[in-house]
DNA sequence: TTGTAAGCGTTATCAA
DNA sequence: TTGATAACGCTTACAA
């Protein structure tokens, strides 16, 4: 592509390389004057250092590499959106990968992105995602990493997390305050931390509430509306109905929904429904439904915020830090007892 | 991070640095027996080639970008996720781009792409670009480019398109049938060649049937549900209320769905709905909103195939070629006449 | 203030 | 089948 070289403009100028490399790093003694000249006429010559050679000395790329388990779900993307906001500010670049959930496909993007020099990484894993070796093995030589979202204890990096806990409790509470007695929980992916804190958001809501909560009313569900769908048809095939369920996440909350509604139940008055992080959806559908909203562009801006700070200050001794950000309830009519 | 070097390998092995480069390039005549143990060796060693090194000597990154608009819809993720699938398979690695439709942040992605020296570039411009005199640059400079969904009819690339006009008539043509007489067009970005194609398709439906269309039966919408929601509310207010809606995507449709249901209007009963570009909210929402799908998977594999062609036959002269993608209209309650 | 020359980690050419 | 050595395009001591 480009095949104009330092050489070139050397040439042109009858100046040397380095003169020229000093015109485009603004950080040694250059006579203004030279260096307006050379600006000027690599402009006009259509020269751009070339990244690659640049990189291979200096091994740093203001590139910041974007690791994500999937987006169509809209929840990463909002988080990328973020980052880029603030990334950009400080002028690097990001470039996204996307895994399908898949474990393999996440190592490969990551190595790619090594490939690519990035500074840094913005890593949520994917639900296969259990074995961190290699992960361990990247902060050991000092690759700066934040984990968001979908973290792994294992490691020993800065993260920003989503309270899961605290508003699981929350969600649950309102629907015991709202009078429902049989409230089942619908479990998200079984590997990822925060699907354990949202079931102990709502076991423990139970237990402050001195119900007594069943292991069956649990159900491991998963990410998608059609797993929503299934474990509802099953509800209503057993003829086993809640008053009220209680869906670690927004998909299959509306899964659910519609197939209770299909079927003539009543929303909320026959079944009520929660949701968690908040999807566009929750507020178009009929009824609209009560969801749990995460923070997502100020997730994505506090990763980059802790990522950025790393990179610059690699000398000082660097300690990992944890922030949890706070969501917030969004009460709507799927769960309202009229 | 990697400071284990060729050199340091052959040093160990007390061979030269060629010896080891042939060993993992194996297109050179090399001992089995010596390549063997130099790929033994270098993996226990933890040695990794430095890609900007070859890249900086073969021009070339096995390396492909993505440069998107958005990510918030699920219609680009999909794309994507096709794209991926093929690069893979051919040994690309892909690097995800997004500019939040604006169309500096896609020049400044771009050029990031093109600083890590991707082999090519799958290519859908923002709503903002009408300026492609950048591109145009880069095709003429023989960086290998497909444009996908958002094209531009300035640059001659090869292009994967979706029949935009054919769907946008059959789904007008689906509520003309279906008897409705008064039916409005809700009208997407007015920069995007796509747009025009689908009140195209609108009109001409018309056209066919007979019936007049005045102009102010295209309203000029947006590609959000707020901006259905907008449009929704001031028929109300005017009390100039349609039969039906085409509206130009399915969040439109939807916002505007929800401001009618709120409202009192039954649909279809009151007021039909057909969306396009068929998002997983359509078959959630209530009524199930008719809607044109698209082929979201294959025209990113397809897209991904004309590139790999074109990159892989660099020689050849090259040929753009424009492939067409069918769809289908998924028609549900939204606007079936009881 | 500018120039010279070594070096970043590879691959490619030529010799051996 | 292997080894020297010159590139690739840039930065950076050090010298002038």
């Amino acid at each position: 592509m480009n095949y104009i070289t330092i050489k070139d403009v050397a040439k042109r100028l009858n100046l040397s390389v380095s003169t020229i490399s000093r015109a485009f790093n603004d950080k040694y003694d250059i006579k203004k004057e030279t260096k307006d000249v050379i600006l000027e006429t690599a402009k006009e010559m259509g020269y751009r250092p070339n990244p690659m050679a640049k990189k291979l000395i200096q091994r740093r790329s203001f590139n910041i590499g974007i690791v994500v388990p999937e987006f169509i779900n809209g929840y990463f993307p909002e988080v990328i959106i973020g980052a880029q906001e603030i990334l950009f500010e400080k002028g690097y670049q990001v470039l996204i990968t996307q895994s399908n959930e898949c474990f393999e496909t996440e190592l490969k993007n990551v190595q790619t992105l090594e490939n690519n020099m990035v500074d840094g990484l913005l890593l949520s894993i994917s639900c296969e995602t259990s074995n961190t070796e290699y992960y361990q093995k990247l902060v050991k030589n000092g690759l700066p990493i934040v984990l968001f979202n979908r973290v792994n204890k294992d490691l020993n990096t800065s993260k920003v997390l989503f309270n899961d806990y605290k508003w699981a409790f929350f969600a649950t509470e309102h629907l015991i305050t709202q009078g429902y007695k049989k409230i089942v929980c619908l479990k998200g992916a079984d590997n990822l931390s925060l699907s354990h804190e949202r079931v102990r958001g709502f076991t423990d809501a139970f237990k402050k509430h001195k119900t007594i909560i069943t292991k069956d009313k649990i159900i491991p569900t998963g990410f998608y509306a059609e797993d929503g769908m299934r474990v509802a048809e099953a509800m209503i095939k057993n003829n086993d109905i809640p008053d009220a369920i209680f869906a670690c996440n927004d998909p299959t909350a509306i899964g659910a929904m519609k197939v209770f509604k299909k079927n003539g139940y009543r929303i909320p008055d026959d079944i009520a429904f929660v949701g968690f992080t908040e999807s566009k959806m929750a507020d178009l559908i009929d009824p609209p439904l009560t969801s749990v909203s995460q923070p997502t562009l100020d997730i994505g801006r506090e990763a980059a915020k802790l990522l950025i700070e790393q990179i610059e200050n690699r000398t000082g001794s660097h300690l990992p830090q944890t922030v949890t950000l706070n969501g917030q309830l969004n009460i709507r009519e799927s769960s309202v007892r009229i």
